[in-house]
DNA sequence: TATTGTTATACTCTATAACTATA
DNA sequence: TATAGTTATAGAGTATAACAATA
C-alpha cells in the first residue's frame, strides 16, 4: 500500500503482471494527454499531425520532405498534404535544394518559428504531472529515459 | 548526470522544462507502445479502435451502447459501427433491455470472452519495459499511479 | 418532450500504388 | 534504373445532425 514496497524478488509471473499494469496505465495517460495537447493544436488553428509535423521541422536548417516522414514515421505522401497547409498558413516554404533539384527542402517562415514554439508549449504542459514533487518528476525522467532506450536524459535528439 | 541527481529546490523555470521533458517524452513513448498494439490486435483480425472496445466490456454484465460510448469517451454514433463489427465477428451479441426497451445491451460471447483475453495480454505485453529492474517497475508503477489521480495501485476501476 | 440507437455525412490520418521529374 | 515528390484512392477513426422507437 505505502510506495515502493516492492519485494527485493518478484517471481515471473508477478513481474508480468505488474509490467502489464504499468504499460496499460501508460497507454491511458497518454490518451488523457493526447487529448489536452490536441485541444491546445485546435487553439493554434492546426490539426494534431500539422502540428506534429511542425513540431519536428528544424528552424535552422531547410529539411527534404523525406527526411520529415522519417522523423514521423509515416508514408512520403502524406507529406505532401501536410506541408500544403503548413505552406497554406505561411508557416513554412518549399525550396527546391540546388544540389539535387529532386528534393525539396522545407525552410520554417519567421511565423512558423513563432506558432512551432507554442507548440512545443502546448507539448510541455504538463498539468497532468501537477500531482508529483520536484524529486518525483526527476526519478520519473530518470525511468522514462532508461525505458526509452537508456539514454542521457539531456538532450540526445530523443525528443 | 548521473540518475537522481535533482537538487533538493527547483525554480519555476526549472521545474516547467523538466515536467515538459517528461510530458514529451511519455508522448513519444506511448506512439512506440500504441504501434505494438496496433500489431498484435491486427494478429487477432482486430482494429485498434474494436480490440479498445471488446477490453472496455464486461464480460460478467451486459453493457448498454450508451455506457460503452461514455467509457470509451466517444459519441455513441461510433459504438453502433464498432458493435456491428465485433457482432459481426460473433464476440458479442445485442440484446433488447427487457426493463427499458430503448436499450441495447452488449452481451459478450464465449469467444469473445477468449479473444477479449488475448487482447488483455497484448496491451500488456512490456517489452518495452525490459530495461527496468523489479524496484525501478515498482517506482514507476506508483508514480503513474500518482499522476493519474493518486489512487491505490491494486484495481481501483482505473485499469 | 427527452433519450437510445441508428443512419447519413464529413473531416482527419494514414497506407498503397501509379505517375513525373530528376539523377 | 533508382529516388523524391506528387496524385489518386481507400480504409479506419471520430464528430455532428437528423430520424425512428420508446419512455
Amino acid at each position: 500500500m505505502a510506495p515502493t514496497d516492492a519485494a527485493p524478488d518478484l517471481g515471473a509471473t508477478e513481474r508480468a503482471e505488474l509490467a502489464g499494469a504499468v504499460v496499460r496505465r501508460l497507454l491511458h495517460l497518454s490518451r488523457a494527454m493526447r487529448h489536452d495537447t490536441d485541444l491546445g493544436f485546435a487553439q493554434l488553428g492546426l490539426t494534431p499531425a500539422v502540428a506534429r509535423a511542425l513540431h519536428q521541422l528544424d528552424p535552422d536548417r531547410p529539411v527534404a520532405a523525406r527526411e520529415l516522414a522519417e522523423q514521423l514515421e509515416c508514408d512520403r505522401s502524406n507529406v505532401t498534404a501536410l506541408v500544403d497547409k503548413l505552406e497554406l498558413a505561411g508557416l513554412v516554404r518549399r525550396q527546391v535544394d540546388p544540389t539535387d533539384r529532386r528534393l525539396k527542402t522545407l525552410v520554417v517562415t519567421d511565423d512558423g518559428r513563432a506558432v512551432r514554439g507554442r507548440v512545443h508549449e502546448v507539448m510541455s504542459d504538463a498539468r497532468l504531472l501537477a500531482a508529483l514533487g520536484d524529486d518525483e518528476l526527476a526519478t520519473l525522467r530518470d525511468l522514462l529515459w532508461k525505458v526509452s532506450d537508456g539514454g542521457c536524459p539531456e538532450e540526445c535528439g530523443g525528443e
